[in-house]
DNA sequence: CTAGAGTTTTATCAAACAGTCAATATTTTC
DNA sequence: GAAAATATTGACTGTTTGATAAAACTCTAG
């Protein structure tokens, strides 16, 4: 292999496809026993190559971990930055809801792969968090502020209202297996995540008060 | 030792003392780092003492393990067992909300340790789940579709809203080195969970849609 | 004080683990 | 189609890990 000063390196055919075999492994090993708990062996059993041959693509566990974590965050956050200062405020929450929940239905795996980064006290992206998690964050607390302060939406901490939008919709990816339990297997997993949605809709619209109790509106509306 | 057949076997003050600094010391492990990720060494020596000793005490790495999970459920679901079907739905959900908020604070290891172990599929617990953790929440299903039905509280899914009301809660403990860097040092931890409970509290019981909304009330009184 | 139960340590083991190396096989490039 | 570049493998290394055996020590009941 030449070493080309300037260029950037051209990833050859097979090198993309294993690079990408590797991934998909190590995502399935790492979101299920941490970082600590996985093992080469089982991600290149996994991925169906020899250990010295994914050693070849990636030299160290921690290569294949920090890959994982950089592709993550980037689409881990879209959602987020997508929440929009001048679109109409519920309709734009409920929006960043239900595209919170899609992430969770759609990629279960990187939504534990990050849960168990945190739980372990995000020893390895703890700067990333800061860097790019928290300003983003402090931003869209802006947004949010500005919504209170013209009545639009209740005045509430920003900052609680997202932990309670994140915690709310991984939950369905991150402790699947608890959901599962309860909810039986009768509810096929789609149905179980409409269920989902409109319940969190009405949790965040409305709470569970009764609109009786705090509208005037009588209960059975009288032709 | 001689072996007493009727007679339950006796513990010494050494060696509760010592499967107590020994059980400590796991929870410690277990929940930053998984079964897996977790060693007997580091469990030793944060104990205190020898890996033979500590080995004297629980033969088995999986011993200590199933000890604490043991442990752990009985207090764990003591909150949702005190949800009072006699009492007044919105405060007895409110109390239940906090409560389980205080557990986050007070033990988030244990809630660390539970994350971790159903974040890997709950190989070690999912029978547990069945027998114990389902027959409560369906028996809880059961009150909060009377208050439902009575108009007490708005009609929603109730095995979701306990889903909610657990996700929200144990972020402030499984989340925590997110929750402080998002927040920032400025709230001490004790501020963060008034901070928490306060909002909690508001999106339960009225959600985020202004009042002004769904009652006739104007937004400004005029005195 | 002492015998035996209870506790701790030293030494050790086999398996699992992360990672290396040189040799071989395959693919790409000219 | 041969040389160069890339990919794969088997054999191996040093370390960590879960677990055991037996000897040595300590505590406690009588």
């Amino acid at each position: 292999m030449k070493a080309r000063a300037t260029e950037t390196q051209r990833k050859t055919r097979i090198q993309m496809e294993n690079e990408e075999r590797i991934l998909d492994a190590a995502l399935e090993e790492f979101s299920a026993h941490g970082f600590r708990g996985a093992t080469i062996d089982r991600i290149a059993e996994h991925a169906g190559m020899s250990k010295p041959n994914l050693l070849y693509y990636f030299r160290r566990k921690q290569d294949m971990y920090e890959a994982l974590i950089a592709r993550l965050l980037k689409t881990w956050l879209e959602p987020l930055r997508e929440l929009d200062a001048t679109g109409d405020p519920l309709p734009e929450l409920q929006s960043y809801i239900r595209r919170k929940l899609e992430m969770a239905r759609d990629f279960p795996r990187e939504s534990r792969l990050f849960a168990n980064e945190i739980l372990q006290g995000a020893p390895r992206i703890k700067r990333l968090l800061e860097s790019e998690l928290k300003p983003l964050v402090d931003e869209k607390v802006e947004v949010l502020h500005g919504w209170m302060k013209d009545g639009q939406i209740n005045p509430v901490d920003a900052r609680h209202l997202i932990f309670s939008i994140w915690s709310t919709t991984q939950h369905y990816a991150d402790f699947d297996t608890q959901v599962q339990v309860i909810l039986g297997p009768d509810r096929g997993s789609e149905g179980r995540f409409e269920d989902a949605a409109r319940y969190l809709e009405t949790l965040f619209l409305d709470g569970l008060r009764p609109q009786a109790e705090k509208a005037e509106t009588p209960r059975v509306r009288v032709p």
